[in-house]
RNA sequence: GGGCUCGUAGUGAAGUGGUUAUCACGCCUCCCUGUCACGGAGGAGAUCGCCGGUUCAAAUCCGGUCGAGCCCGCCA
């Protein structure tokens, strides 16, 4: 019966069977140890010459190949809490080709260029350092879902082939679907939506969005996962954003509960639960406060990256805390169904922002349908693409807002990595198609 | 799409006009009983991204091209 190696520490003096990848071989004439590695750990393994038949197996392992062993735990001489393994038994189940294309046992990811690893990137992934990353995300995943789930929302599950654009700006890919075209859906946004009007009154879905956005960036890709949550009955934008700062601390808190030691050892990132409420300032508050600093105003109906980092350093400074919403933009930067207020030209809508890096927005939606097909013609969008849209508001919809955010972007800023394609598993950007 | 930077053994780097392109890790052979990034001796491995130009001579200079990274635009 396997052990998984983290378990080991249960099993000294007792015979135990582990799995996994030989991530580093020290061979002697008469001994050879044997570094070997699972998904919870590394343990040394000890191939003395006494038994011949084993040692032979060994001399002929390679790095990185697949091996199962079992035999005596014991202490290591020498050491009070460290354990290795005296071999007994040893199978090569997999044996991998010495020549490694790239470095599976380095020191840091580092060592190696970016493009290859995503080459590569099952060995890539092999490294303690980056399989965190996706124990980090699975733990993340798990908070959320607790979390909506104690608060009573729906999860839903939208198409993601549509005959329309979702969002106006964004880029699509168009498919061929039978005698028509299809898009590939830019965001769930019009089905939460709809979902409102269905009356399940608070939904979330997880699910892939796909942007044919032609971005060459850290943090962007063109399919990522996107967490989505729409609420009913809300009384401002302020009751969405409460929400999600809420979940966003609950999965901050179970990330650390989880993996905050190992975080702080492969990452050196001291992480901690936010307070909460999250600071807010206003756009215009913002670019007031910028202009006091001398960045340059470059998009009027919008902050720029350099704007955002800005915003967010000043906040940190006074408050302590990584987070930032900022919220009533000009409707003129933001989506068609966004809230406009009822005097000037701003809607009820948010960004937020960690650490300097946009990982949400979020709007109070336009709930009234005269009120939709304003926004339409204001943005000079067809509205026979949005008839579908707009009967959701005809027969009765509760006033709502939701956001969309990107759970990669929150991995990046727990972990501190710095671009979105070593926290995506599989990275899609303009030209990475492979692996 | 625009700007900047970069492309040299499997990997990471050095080399900025002149002998056989250098180093580290990895790989191969041999030696080594407690190593832990084991150690020691030897070896293989690079048409210097590609095409063209300048020059007696190009990894090095110039032009083009392909690819990458970062930033901007766009956004999560």
């Amino acid at each position: 019966m396997r052990t998984r190696i983290d378990e080991l520490k249960t099993k000294i003096d007792e015979t135990a069977e582990v799995f996994g990848f030989a991530q580093n071989l020290r061979k002697q004439s008469k001994i050879i140890f044997i570094e070997l590695r699972d998904i919870t750990g590394t343990i040394q393994v000890v191939v003395s010459k006494e038994n011949e038949e084993i040692f032979k197996v060994a001399s002929s392992t390679t790095l990185e190949s697949v091996l199962s062993i079992s035999g005596m735990v014991v202490k290591k001489p020498g050491s009070d809490s460290d354990l290795e393994i005296k071999a007994e038994k040893l199978e090569i189940l997999s044996l991998s080709d010495p020549m490694l294309p790239i470095p599976v046992n380095v020191k840091t990811n580092s060592d190696t260029d970016l493009q290859k690893r995503l080459d590569w990137r099952w060995l890539d992934i092999r490294k303690p350092e980056n399989s965190l990353i996706f124990k980090v995300w699975t733990s993340m995943e798990e908070a959320m879902r607790e979390y909506w789930i104690k608060e009573n929302y729906i999860q839903i599950f939208s198409p993601k082939f549509m005959s329309t654009p979702s969002e106006s700006g964004a880029e699509l890919f168009a498919v061929p679907y039978f005698d028509t075209t299809a898009y590939l859906a830019q965001s769930p946004q019009f089905y939460k939506q709809m979902a409102m009007s269905a009356g399940l009154e608070k939904v979330f879905e997880v699910g892939p969005v796909f942007r044919a956005d032609p971005s060459f960036t850290s943090r962007h890709s063109t399919e990522f996962t996107g967490y989505d949550a729409e609420i009913s009955y809300i009384t401002s934008v302020d009751d969405v954003m409460d929400e999600h700062a809420k979940v966003v601390a609950h999965m901050i808190e179970k990330v650390i509960d989880k993996h905050g030691e190992q975080i702080k050892k492969e990452y050196n990132r001291d992480l901690k639960v936010p307070k909460l409420p999250f600071p807010v300032v206003s756009f215009n508050e913002a670019k007031e406060i910028l202009k006091g600093m001398n960045i340059p105003n470059l998009k009027p109906a919008d902050l720029s990256p350099e704007e955002e980092k800005a915003i967010s350093k000043h906040f940190f400074d006074k408050t302590g805390n990584e987070f930032l919403f900022v919220k009533d933009y000009p409707f003129a930067g933001r989506a068609f169904y966004s809230m406009r207020y009822d005097e000037g030209d701003l809607c009820k809508s948010f960004d937020l922002l960690w650490n300097g890096l946009e990982v949400s927005s979020g709007a109070q939606r336009e709930h009234r349908h005269d009120k939709v097909l304003e926004n339409i013609k204001l943005k000079g969008i067809k509205l026979e693409h949005m008839q579908t849209y707009v009967d959701f508001f005809k027969y009765g919809c509760p006033p709502h807002g939701g956001f969309g955010n990107g759970p990669a972007r929150l991995i990046m800023k727990m972990l501190d990595i710095s671009n979105i394609r070593e926290v995506t598993y599989i990275y899609r950007g303009i030209n990475r198609l492979d692996p």
